[in-house]
DNA sequence: TCGCTGACAGATTTCAATATCTGTCAGACA
DNA sequence: TGTCTGACAGATATTGAAATCTGTCAGCGA
């Protein structure tokens, strides 16, 4: 093969996700990845022990690229009420755009997700994490009252499950859902914040 | 046939629960069900327009009947923030056990389910009227401080997803469970309390 | 030596023939 | 008269043979 195109592992996740868009996940075969890259599949196994470990390394790019503006938003400053109402919405919009704009696109992303269970539970992880700082910057700031941070991050992600997880997806572009996410948002922050009285 | 045995919408509902559990959603046939009923599958038909129509009535008998317990709750009287409580943490264990009980019977009840939506869109809506009933209760005590009961509620319920809806049944049985649900309800609960300053 | 190839075994998927099911209806039966 | 039956058409599901895919590895060529 030409030298000046070596075959490395961005390659070839840079291939898998073209042949996922054009395939979807379930047509989508190693054999396809190889020929995109016009080498033998046996090349592709030299660098990912098996397609299950393709899959989640795709995931794992996907999910990373996502998160990478609530990195932003969490490492930031300011008010902590605003800055945690700003991630959420941010949050929900990231998955919603998803959706909307390539509903088959999120399907395949979905199936992906679905079947690299470590990649997603380190993923959520990370978004805990993410609320936990803009929690404790708040606490910080006189702004919230909170216990444990840790475990108060953990239910907000829980109690926002319904506007971030695939499951719910079908239910993102219902008319009442922005008035819903205003109220969950709403019920959310008054249960964190100092008493104003 | 014997006339002693009369074919109602009854009897048929009771065989249809009976193949159901025995054969599974997938493999449950009209057929099946009047074989059970010793009739033709025709006169099946004749109570129920559609194998569609027959499946979305047991949806709702098997959710009427999940959902009693719960609108006593609602229905009863004392501190609203611990019936509250108690009213998530009911709605949680009865989903729970189910899933522990029976899994393939809970996969069976998924699925179907997933094929009424109307008689679950019906179903959470009523399930919304028991948290408002508690809240607006909890209002009138001088307990809780809430805007706008009926929104709050949704709130609450769309809060709670996580924990009532089969979508995310296999993290039920994590051991860090409930400890999540306590943050998630104490979170909720400062939600919607008068301030105690 | 080192990365790549291509053939291979076993697992999985496809496809088309076949069987079964859904929903209808004319007519039997009480 | 009204309920139930059983045969039927079109839709859906099953099945097993054939094709394709995954993952391995001995050996090629640089």
């Amino acid at each position: 093969m030409n030298e000046a195109v070596v075959l490395t592992p961005e390659r070839i996740l840079e291939a898998t996700e073209d042949v996922l868009r054009r395939y979807g996940l379930t047509k989508a075969t190693v054999v396809d990845v190889a020929r995109a890259l016009d080498v033998s599949h046996g090349s592709v196994y030299r660098h990912f022990p098996s397609k299950a470990s393709l899959r989640d390394a795709v995931a794992k790019r996907w999910l990373d690229r996502a998160n990478e503006p609530l990195c932003k938003l969490a490492a930031g400053s300011g008010p902590a009420p605003e800055r945690l109402e700003k991630w959420l919405r941010t949050a929900f919009t990231i998955k919603q755009k998803k959706v909307c704009d390539d509903p088959e696109m999120f399907a395949t992303y979905l199936a992906l997700a679905q079947g690299a269970r470590e990649v997603v539970e380190a993923y959520k992880d990370k978004q805990v994490d993410l609320i936990a700082k803009i929690l404790s910057d708040g606490v910080a700031q006189g702004e919230f009252e909170i216990d444990d941070v840790k475990t108060t991050a953990r239910a907000v992600f829980d109690a926002t499950v319904r506007y971030h997880h695939p499951a719910h997806a079908e239910e993102w572009a219902k008319p009442e859902c922005p008035s819903r996410i205003d109220a969950l948002i709403a019920l959310l922050l008054r249960g964190v914040r100092v008493c104003k009285h």
